[in-house]
DNA sequence: AAATCAAACTAACAAACGTTAGTTTTGTAT
DNA sequence: ATACAAAACTAACGTTTGTTAGTTTGATTT
């Protein structure tokens, strides 16, 4: 009974090694090491050390597409749809930290195509989110301050809170939850 | 009259290939390529590739403590003095986005005794605005949440502000500044 | 027992890497 | 003109890189 293939195996493991050097400084010689095997076995499963790269990448970049489609569906105000988005982040990170320091540091290490792929699906992604604050904003739900600025301030805590979960002793995921959207939404004063 | 010395300008011209690439996929031949000189020519000015990144980031890492002193003498409140770190970081920002990005995202590839002392500085002013935190929060002018969800949220936005300005049409500081200030400090509800 | 198949292995490759040694060029001061 | 120092050059080095080709191992199926 095999649960995960072994092809799987290996880019759980070189993710790992990614996240914590970086896809340039780690070598195929380092993903084989850690999974007990020799470099060329590698090459039985997967066809390049980039193809491991734009699987994580590209998977995870869908994950985010998936979930801002289905949050737009909602019949929720703009801020009810942040809340969830600040909610679709934070599951994404705590069960895909690795992926998520890929995705956020060594994108421009794919190919070009896919490179192309994954610059047009964030910018799509940001851009949903912008009309979601523009609607908030709008509606007087939300202050009116430059868009862009909220926008930035939102996504930047949120894509590198991979950093900080685990460091700080795995907080439990419903108490960060409430604290994140506390702090993102109604500041700290 | 020779204004900078030509070890500064490789650091600088290497400073811009870190941020686009990150460091290990730069590569000296780059380097001395963005320079229009060959590669061995470069020894004549630098002991090492690493050198390059160490000077970067430690100079801006003591950029960041120096600061920190100054604002923690200040005879301001707490809420204040987070003012003034923001700015602070803003003006580091706008005057060393390269630097910023090599000390985000490429501290690890430093000598392992530079890697300790940088680590130790960034804990000790991590530790230092955390402080500043509590002070705001026993005092009631800061809401009662986890200091460390505070923390994380305004360090996360500011280190990646350096990836925002440039890409949107360099806005002015002051305005910048003050928008900044608006949302990490009340929200944007 | 024979055949199959996934997954490991050894050996080697050409290219790119950071760096060194020694030499030549270039501009400035004597 | 000569001397000097800064800064470039050519040539090469030993390693490390990602990858390929062909072979062996070991378990499962026929």
């Amino acid at each position: 009974m095999k649960t995960t293939s072994r092809k799987a195996e290996i880019i759980a493991e070189a993710s790992q090694l990614f996240k914590e050097k970086g896809y340039s400084a780690v070598t195929v010689r380092d993903i084989a090491q850690a999974m007990g095997i020799k470099a060329a076995s590698l090459y039985n499963h997967i066809e390049s050390k980039q193809e491991i790269l734009s699987v994580l990448i590209l998977d995870l970049a869908k994950a985010f597409t998936t979930g801002m489609e289905r949050i737009q569906k909602l019949k929720n105000s703009p801020l009810q749809k942040i809340e969830k988005l600040i909610e679709l982040h934070i599951d994404i990170t705590v069960n895909q930290s690795e992926a998520l320091a890929a995705l956020n540091n060594d994108w421009m290490h794919m190919s070009e195509g896919d490179v192309l792929d994954f610059v047009a699906m964030r910018e799509t992604y940001e851009e949903n989110f912008r009309n979601i604050i523009k609607d908030g904003i709008a509606l007087g739900q939300i202050q009116p301050r430059h868009p862009e600025v909220i926008l930035f301030s939102i996504l930047s805590t949120l894509r590198t809170l991979y950093l900080w979960y685990q460091k700080r002793g795995k907080l439990d995921v419903n108490v960060l939850k409430r604290d994140m959207v506390a702090v993102l939404l109604r500041g700290i004063v």
